[in-house]
RNA sequence: GCCCCCAUCGUCUAGCGGCCUAGGACGCCGCCCUUUCAAGGCGGAAGCACGGGUUCGAAUCCCGUUGGGGGCACCA
């Protein structure tokens, strides 16, 4: 970077919760911003404003804090660019399409949903590039004339120019697609309102966006991007299009594979910590044997360069290992906090001394904080069953066994292993 | 159907022409430590998809095959 602030922004359809997939594409933007002494712009794209939810813009914006991936922009803390949520841009999206409508580099596309279907079905069969065939590129006035007098619904169609586009991409490197291969799309809906594909090229260069660090599903809509930002004179940013993540049968991660939210995790006693190193992990690595790395470390070493290409299977075994040993160099004090939230979940309601001197013994074997509970439930209330392995013991003990345990211990002096070991094994 | 992306141990990866008899990590197996379970230490099995080139030399470069994945909406 020659000395230009590095702009990256996340910019996440709030349409559910935010998938493992999504964050670490969060993630690696802001590594790459902060990396580079730059900022971070959260961005809600909700044109699609029916299936959006002030719940969903309420779990992403909460993901984020919880993984300390923080923003210098964004819908709940404003900005310069303000608003950071499509749904209240759309007059400015309109600007910009009338715009382009009016230089000539978009126009208005009479064809009906039917109309396009069919030619769509006839350009599979004969072997043709799929997408708009350009039907309404080049109207006579009286034509559209005749389908404005007719009261036809019409939507503002992208002129993309005719020519090879080149994605100079920063993990997949150069992209071509030639001429003839990206058709004409609509950037308007008859409604009036912006989609996608408009929404993000305006914002981007509004909010001016150096860096778009994506997910590569995403990897043939950037020539469209660039185009219209091109269109409106604007300088496009660098697209950085890393791949999906799959699960643990090697298909994109997706509902099928379960609960792969954010907050699932969270649920499950996953160290935010833990989860932001796996996840850079995924996809990246420092270029040295190093696999723990503390977020200090993630940022300095962090490099778009050094993301591979090839999509990576999330691992919940490795995740878990890390897990435990975040949980292994938390103090205590900072894991009891943590550990509470489970024990109350559970219903018991932990003296906070005891609770803080019961860390050292559970620290090395617990995986997920979910486990507090099971492991320090002995200490909390008397309601015990003895598990399987200590019935079979307490079968096998002789009579009265337990009960002059019980007062060997009580007399115990002073209540260290070494002493407690002493009088139990007097007994045997 | 058209276009694009991807291909090193089961998994995440190092490797960007000779340092590779392919290194590390998770998981797995064994041993040590340990009156439980872990944690920790030590050791082990396990991989360059296939076929052609290029080169004195290829995991690394090129082409093809195969196998995955993605895009092709008035979704994002």
């Amino acid at each position: 970077m020659t000395g230009e602030l590095v702009r990256c922004r996340f910019a996440p359809a709030p349409s559910g919760s935010l998938h493992v997939g999504n964050v670490r594409s969060a993630l690696f933007s802001w590594l790459f911003a902060r990396h580079h002494g730059g900022e971070f712009i959260v961005r809600f794209e909700d044109t699609d404003a029916s299936r959006v939810t002030e719940e969903a813009v309420a779990g992403v914006l909460e993901d984020l804090r919880w993984l300390g991936i923080d923003h210098d922009e964004g819908p709940d803390v404003g900005g310069p660019h303000a608003p950071y949520r499509q749904s209240q841009r759309l007059d400015v999206y309109r600007t910009y399409a009338e715009e382009l409508l009016a230089r000539g580099d978009a126009y208005r596309c009479y064809c009906t949903p039917e109309e396009l279907d069919e030619r769509r079905k006839a350009a599979a069969a004969a072997h043709e590039p799929p997408g708009y065939d350009g039907h309404c590129r080049g109207l006579t006035e009286e034509q559209i004339e005749i389908h404005e007098r007719e009261g036809r619904d019409s939507v503002v169609r992208f002129r993309m120019p005719d020519r090879e586009w080149v994605v100079d991409d920063v993990v997949k490197g150069e992209v071509r697609f030639e001429a003839g291969q990206l058709r004409d799309f609509v950037l308007v809906r008859s409604d009036g309102t912006a989609l996608f594909l408009l929404a993000v090229a305006v914002d981007d260069m509004l909010m001016g966006i150096t860096h778009v660090v994506r997910g590569d599903d995403l990897l043939a809509s950037a020539p469209r991007n660039a185009a219209v930002i091109e269109a409106l004179g604007g300088t496009p940013p660098r697209y950085a299009h890393v791949p999906q993540v799959l699960g643990p049968d090697r298909q994109p991660l997706s509902k099928r594979h379960g609960s792969t939210s954010v907050e699932s995790f969270r649920e499950q006693g996953f160290l935010p910590e833990a989860m932001v190193n796996y996840l850079a992990l995924l996809g990246w690595s420092p270029g040295d044997d190093r696999e723990v790395l503390s977020r200090e470390e993630l940022v300095e070493a962090f490099d778009l360069e050094r993301v591979s290409s090839n999509p990576a299977a999330f691992d919940t075994e490795k995740l878990t290992w890390l897990n435990n040993r975040y949980i292994q160099s938390l103090d205590d004090d900072d894991l009891a906090a943590r550990c509470l939230h489970f024990m109350t979940e559970e219903g018991l309601m932990p003296d906070p001394a005891t609770l803080l001197a019961a860390m050292p013994i559970v620290k090395e074997r617990m995986k997920t904080l979910t486990e507090a509970p099971a492991l320090l439930r002995f200490l909390f209330t008397d309601d015990l069953e003895p598990n399987e392995k200590a019935v079979a013991l307490i079968a096998k003990a002789p009579d009265g066994y337990l009960a002059r345990a019980a007062d060997a211990l009580a007399a115990t002096q002073p209540w260290i292993a070494a002493a407690i070991t002493a009088s139990l094994d007097a007994l045997a």
